[in-house]
DNA sequence: ATAACTGTTATAGTATTATTATAACACTTA
DNA sequence: TAAGTGTTATAATAATACTATAACAGTTAT
């Protein structure tokens, strides 16, 4: 678990922490199951107070992403028990894909440019599993 | 130009205020020169203080989305006219689309459904343009 | 020229949010 | 029982966001 606190950025250090553990789950070096470092654990090593990491967890907490029992360490939720449901994070993927599509036709991609893009990295992420 | 304030919304006026901006010009609804209310009219418009909309939009200058000229009203940029260059955005646009990648495949999203689902959305790009 | 607009800069004060500091509580595990 | 979990509560401090005024420098139209 590697966080780290940026003092460049302008975000609050619990949404930097929040996004960072996100991240690591998005991109499968968390797991279902995972157990992440203790909240007072966490902060002593990043020097900052537990309750700034509470709140970066309890945000991921809140989102399905992380589950808290009491007396027991947060982990990483299973997928399958998103309540949420695929339904609403898929509008939400919608929405990101929308504008993600407009940014590049902005920048003067063509459709094709982006199919192009789009396979690049699937392509990339297929040799990496290998 | 409608904007809008959402107090329920978490996050500062002035980021609300520039996002807004920031998609409509994404979206084609404000074009490149267009001009956008002063400052002093929109602060007024929507009940708040001057230098909150300034900053608001000091932040699509620094993006390089809007263009000022002193006594005259902020107006949105030409695209040709990003001094940062395609390199810097191109990298930002790739950063989204791999996060963008991961999360459709955390939904269980195929590489082939991904593509399906671009392709639906470029289509409806192209009609809307009839 | 002048009047009425622009954005710019400066200074200050208030309001809100983020962070820290302590402490006690309830629960789990060894 | 002891040492570790997250939880809740209260309070104080720090940092950020927002407002309030005012003056300045440029533009545009009268």
């Amino acid at each position: 678990m590697l966080i780290t606190i940026n003092d460049q950025d302008p975000r609050p250090v619990y949404i930097q922490i929040a996004g960072q553990v996100k991240e690591q789950i998005q991109r499968g070096e968390l797991k279902a199951g995972d157990e992440l470092p203790s909240v007072r654990e966490l902060a002593g090593s990043l020097g900052i107070n537990m309750h700034t990491v509470r709140h970066a967890y309890s945000i991921l907490r809140d989102q399905n992403l992380l589950v808290f029992r009491l007396g027991q360490q947060a982990k990483v939720a299973s997928l399958r028990s998103q309540p949420a449901g695929t339904k609403e994070i898929a509008t939400a993927l919608n929405r990101q894909l929308d504008e993600l599509l407009t940014e590049a036709f902005l920048l003067g991609l063509s459709a094709d440019d982006f199919r192009n893009l789009i396979n690049e990295k699937i392509n990339q992420r297929k040799e990496q599993k290998k």
